[in-house]
DNA sequence: GCGTTCATGTAATATGTTACATGATTTC
DNA sequence: GAAATCATGTAACATATTACATGAACGC
């Protein structure tokens, strides 16, 4: 149960409803985890049946109500024990490599087109990223905030995000490349 | 489904036994997927049944008998479609992002020492993806081997299993270098 | 004789995805 | 008036992991 940890791990700065936990565990965000709001919901449940989080009903007039979510004291020493255990490896799993592993089974067209809009989604988190690892540092150096900065724990795997899909995009443009140009050289099939 | 696209794309450079496919599908490799053995034998048995894999019993002398798979038409027809219809996008799920999210509330020494070993294994993949290209591409550089080789699809997803560990490697290692810092710089909690 | 590699699976459990469900408010 | 956002879930289905199970042969 890896999922509780990513949970807990993202409350750690501050409470946190299931609606706003969704958007930054979905598609936008997800910088450590990836997660959608239905597993959500049911996780953060169980976390408070088990007393590893604490909710509080906040009464909206212009919305509708919501909970939000802070971790407990329980809750720190289940992350504190998840910390210390050893990690599970981590794989690569992404349908777009399976494709470009069968490149030369099957026909290149379909597949520039999504390495193309893979390539865009990638420069998107790039310029999201990076804008967020500004917002964190504020005005110090990237070394200074490091050094005294109190929360870095976000910004050490927004880095790791960033770079992540810095290489996305870099691979899929050069894949697209290299099909493009076998595509021109090549006789038709 | 997702495995069994994976599994006929394997298969694609010649027929592989379950165990084989395993081996290629484990820690040592996966570049473009990682699934674990008994998943293998399952899928290999489901899409035998369905027809998108054929199998042949080998009997040998010195080593249990196996039975070696490879792609039929029908299962090229299939890789042919999934190629084509749009790709999901995939996630980042990882266990030490997690761990280094929550770095400022837990004890570091055990996830410094964790982030060391991922290092070391990020560094032994690139070790081994780096060898794996050059046997592809031969004595051919690699832009002649990406115009004119005959097989392009593994080589180009090794190149992203070699960024991606290259990554991997380095976010691990400066990652140790600023929690050490800390760890000199700030008083004992 | 003991551990590793080759070779293949089943069964139980855990986790994740997809589809369905509801209802208010705000912005175009 | 329609679409998007806020807000929360349930139920059915698909997939993945873990534990269990077996057995031969090879190298030390």
């Amino acid at each position: 149960m890896a999922l509780r940890h990513a949970v807990l791990a993202a409350l750690l700065d501050g409470e946190l409803s299931g609606y706003q936990l969704a958007k930054a565990f979905d598609l936008g965000v997800a910088n450590f985890w990836y997660a959608q709001p239905q597993q959500l919901y049911a996780e953060l449940a169980r976390l408070e049946k088990e007393g590893l989080i604490a909710g509080r009903e906040v009464v909206q007039e212009t919305r509708p109500n919501k909970r939000l979510f802070q971790v407990t004291d329980a809750g720190l020493e289940e992350l504190q024990a998840f910390a210390a255990a050893p990690t599970k490896p981590s794989f690569i799993r992404d349908d777009l490599l399976v494709k470009v592993q069968a490149a030369d089974h099957v026909t290149t067209a379909a597949l520039i087109a999504q390495l193309s809009e893979r390539a865009a989604f990638a420069q998107a988190k790039v310029d999201l990223f990076a804008k967020l690892l500004r917002t964190m540092r504020g005005d110090r150096t990237e070394e200074e905030f490091l050094r005294h900065g109190s929360r870095i724990g976000p910004y050490l795997t927004c880095q790791r995000g960033l770079a992540f899909e810095q290489g996305n995009r870099d691979w899929c443009e050069r894949t697209v490349a290299a099909l493009r140009e076998r595509q021109r050289t090549r006789a038709r099939r």
